[in-house]
DNA sequence: CTATTTCCATACTAGATTAATAGGAATTAT
DNA sequence: ATAATTCCTATTAATCTAGTATGGAAATAG
């Protein structure tokens, strides 16, 4: 269950754009792309998602770059993986309800819809000012002391 | 986020062996592959993948095919994942404990944890035998009754 | 205006995943 | 033993993702 490149280059991106837009500052893509290590062209094609799903506005020329048209309080983190890589788990390209199964296999159609509801507690319910600033809801917080949150499982 | 083709055919082969097991008879690779519309070479790695984990045996020869050589109850659907996928949470193919961030992402880390930690509450806690016979511990059985959950989110 | 800075669009390359093909090696019923 | 049936290995093709290269279009400082 792989998060792409492009989800974990999206949120750093937007991360560093509300941290420069809280200054009231425009941030450019070169800047972002240098800061933290991202290819930058790829990097300009993952921003121009986000501008059309009007996360993130932008500015042309001289002291131009990005910043963002958005309440990053009202982002959630599952919204940007819908924006950048669809549904957001996906049986080979499609959004789970729609997998069909035959005979004894026809239950593993429930399997990934609740795995989707897994992913959807706890994506939908952190938003992205929420990992700008490192404070969390309650229950994710939980989540997050778990004994074995950070152990690597066999 | 995507759940791969592997994942989602490996999960069918066992479903399909253990149905099978059940009666105490061999299914061969072909029989799934038929009926389940799975490419035969592609589901014979998979097979292979599954016997090296000692989930599932083998027997050649005239009324040969795989058997369950596990006991499907003490199975779960994460230790699929893992068997077939690697990690259940990847962040460009390593675990999520092994991403680093710079300045303003690092809290970015946190996220693909806690993302982990949802994903393992669910999928620890499926074993092949309840997807085989549909029924589900009260949390799981919970989560799939949730209004929304076969809806899906713009 | 004009040059610079920046965003934007297109096409191309490399690699991994998915899919399909062909042939050989192992097992067992007869 | 031998033929039937299966598992297994290696090669290739198609598709998707990640990353690269190039050039242009828009905005603005000077």
């Amino acid at each position: 269950m792989k998060i792409s490149a492009r989800v974990d280059y999206g949120l750093q991106a937007i991360l560093e754009i509300v941290a420069n837009s809280e200054k009231s500052k425009l941030v450019t893509a070169e800047e972002i792309a240098t800061r933290h290590e991202i290819p930058l062209k790829f990097l300009e094609g993952i921003l121009a998602t986000l501008k059309r799903a009007e996360i993130i506005g932008s500015k042309r020329g001289p002291d131009g770059g990005y910043e963002m048209t958005s309440d990053p309080k009202k982002i959630s983190v599952a919204d940007i993986f819908r924006i950048i890589d669809g549904p957001l788990a996906a049986v080979k390209g499609k959004a789970p309800e729609s997998a069909r199964y035959k005979g004894a296999n026809k239950n593993l159609t429930e399997v990934w819809i609740v795995t989707r509801v897994g992913l959807r507690e706890i994506l939908e319910n952190i938003s992205i000012y929420d990992v700008y600033t490192g404070k969390y809801s309650p229950r994710i917080k939980k989540l997050l002391d778990e004994k074995d949150a950070w152990a690597r499982r066999k």
